[in-house]
RNA sequence: CGGGGUGUAGCUCAGCCCGGCUAGAGCACUAGUUUUGGGAACUAGGGGUCGGAGGUUCAAAUCCUCUCACCCCGACCA
């Protein structure tokens, strides 16, 4: 390999941002495309960030009083027409199974055994769902009903990119119902912060939570509200939505209660929900020209152990006190869990092992050789430093000082976000002539990273919504956080006083 | 579904326009030697239905027809 390559990962970010992104989950061995059109295979090191996501997001959604269950991968075709908007959001990018057999003929296999009516694979499980509830509820008594499931979703996207959009993801739905429609909206934005929470201080992403604009609402929602995350391309990326659903989907699926009074009412429901694609928010957030780095709360592994190994006869010793260091961190813990560390003894050189690990993203590597031994020490890198970037460190405070060491690294992460974020929202544009200035690269033939977030007023009407798809700018949302103050649009130059966030968007 | 492009080794590609020896390169892989606090060097080696089917020809990766898949740009999107 080139040594003059100063970066791990080529094309560079301000190069090639899409090809950057793609190489990364390359060379982190994150994922892959698979023989299915669309659908990625996740691999360990990307399922292993994906667990310890799950992991505490679960434990926050039971913390908040919800418990999982699980609901069929299939829904009958009729479910679906029974929301009308609900339809008209996803009936376009539906599986549909039509047959439940295949018959071997000339060497081929045909579908054969057509179903009487066709099954969807879920998109989303609102409607399945909605029929267990219908059930499920009689009385007052049986609300807030409160459930969530880990699934996998099928939306049969046009273009797909991995983690981004692919036609198959994971995620979680939470779906709830409750007797008043005061209560449901507590329950939409109580979801909407505890994604919040996790996206901000699990996955170190800085956040905007907002209200979508009803053209972004979720099909059959009544309000949409987000959580919107900038990448370092500084466009905008949706990390999460939770809706208020009102009584459209009551009414769909005869979601009914006998209230106190006696009086038969139609439930309020909210349904919430993130993906896999949060990982891929994660790489475009924090990774570099070297690869990835994960923020230790969700690193499959923290540390790893390189055992360096200059003679033959050197190679036991080395291993032992290597293991005696990985056993020592082990029973130490961090974010409640044991530290994670990894033992890299493949017969391979070095200098391979220490930048795959690199490119991988792992927060900390330890180096440790014959002359570290005798002096009770090692070589510590972190990923969030440069990659020579080196430091000799004890044993017992590399022990006593990891969990800290890893807490600082997670904080490092957000603000280094946070900042690249906060510099990037402009809150000085106030026409349309210098919005449009700055959405518009300067080199249209190969255009570079450009734009941002732009806080402004928004008057909200149809003439202004076209003249931002024309520049490809949405409004990602109306922030919770409003200034109450009266401005112009700054599209349209008329009279608002609702403050938005616009922004090119994934 | 519209416009453009690409299918040749595990990966990235050359060869095709102008048909002709046993189909090539780099990286990766295997073995050996040297090197060793660092993304090594040399030598030898393994690996290919040239996306698929049909056609033209003495001869097809190369020309023709059909077909499949993927990529990029649009419309759609967690």
């Amino acid at each position: 390999m080139n040594k003059k390559e100063t970066s791990a990962i080529s094309p560079r970010r301000e190069e090639d941002y899409p090809e950057w992104y793609q190489q990364v989950v390359r060379a982190a061995e994150l994922a892959e495309n698979s023989a299915v059109r669309g659908c990625m295979v996740i691999k360990p090191w990307g399922y292993g960030i994906w667990e310890n996501l799950q992991r505490q997001l679960d434990r926050r959604i039971k913390e908040t009083g919800h418990s999982n269950a699980y609901f069929p991968l299939f829904i009958p075709l009729s479910f679906l027409e029974k929301e009308a908007s609900h339809v008209e959001g996803f009936a376009k990018e539906c599986a549909v199974v039509t047959h439940h057999r295949l018959e071997a003929r000339d060497g081929k296999l045909v579908p054969v055994g057509e179903l009487d009516e066709p099954l969807i694979v879920r998109p989303t499980s609102e409607t399945i769902i909605g029929e267990s509830f219908s059930r499920w509820v009689q009385s007052y008594r049986d609300l807030p009903l409160l459930i969530n499931q880990w699934a996998n979703v099928v939306r049969w996207e046009m273009r797909t990119r991995l983690f981004l959009r692919t036609a198959e993801f994971l995620w979680q739905e939470g779906h709830t119902a409750h007797a008043t429609a005061e209560e449901a909206v507590e329950e939409t934005f109580k979801m909407l912060d505890v994604y919040a929470e996790v996206v901000e201080n699990v996955l170190a992403m800085p956040v905007i939570k907002g209200e979508k604009i009803p053209e972004e609402r979720f099909p059959g929602a009544v309000d949409t509200y987000c959580i919107e995350a900038m990448m370092q391309d500084r466009k905008a990326l949706q990390a999460g939505t939770s809706h208020f659903l009102g009584q459209n989907f009551a009414k769909a699926s005869d979601i009914k209660f006998l209230s106190r009074e006696g009086t038969t009412e139609y439930a309020y429901t909210t349904s919430w929900g993130v993906s896999t694609r949060l990982i891929g928010g994660m790489i475009m957030t924090h990774a570099d020209d070297d690869g990835l780095r994960i923020p230790p709360k969700v690193a499959p592994k923290h540390i790893v152990i390189i055992p360096v190994i200059p003679k033959p006869e050197t190679e036991a010793a080395v291993l032992e006190y290597a293991e005696s260091i990985a056993a020592a961190l082990r029973l130490k813990s961090y974010n409640g869990v044991s530290i994670e560390v990894v033992v890299d003894k493949r017969d391979i050189r070095g200098g391979d092992k220490s930048w795959e690990w690199i490119k991988k993203g792992i927060p900390v590597r330890l180096e440790v050789g014959p002359r570290d031994i005798e002096n009770k020490q090692m070589v510590l890198y972190r990923r969030d430093k440069g990659p020579r970037d080196k430091a000799f460190i004890g044993f017992n405070d590399a022990v006593e000082g990891m969990s800290a060491l890893l807490d600082e690294m997670q904080n490092n992460y957000f603000e280094q976000a946070k900042a690249f974020r906060d510099a990037n929202i402009r809150r000085d544009i106030k026409d349309f002539a210098a919005f449009a200035a700055y959405f518009t690269p300067k080199n249209t033939d190969k255009p570079e990273i450009h734009g941002g977030f732009v806080l402004g007023k928004w008057s909200g009407d149809a003439a202004a919504l076209e003249k931002l798809n024309e520049l490809k700018v949405t409004v990602r949302c109306i922030p919770l956080e409003q200034s109450g103050t009266q401005g112009v649009c700054v599209v349209t130059g008329t009279p608002a006083t609702k403050d938005a966030i616009f922004a090119k968007a994934y």
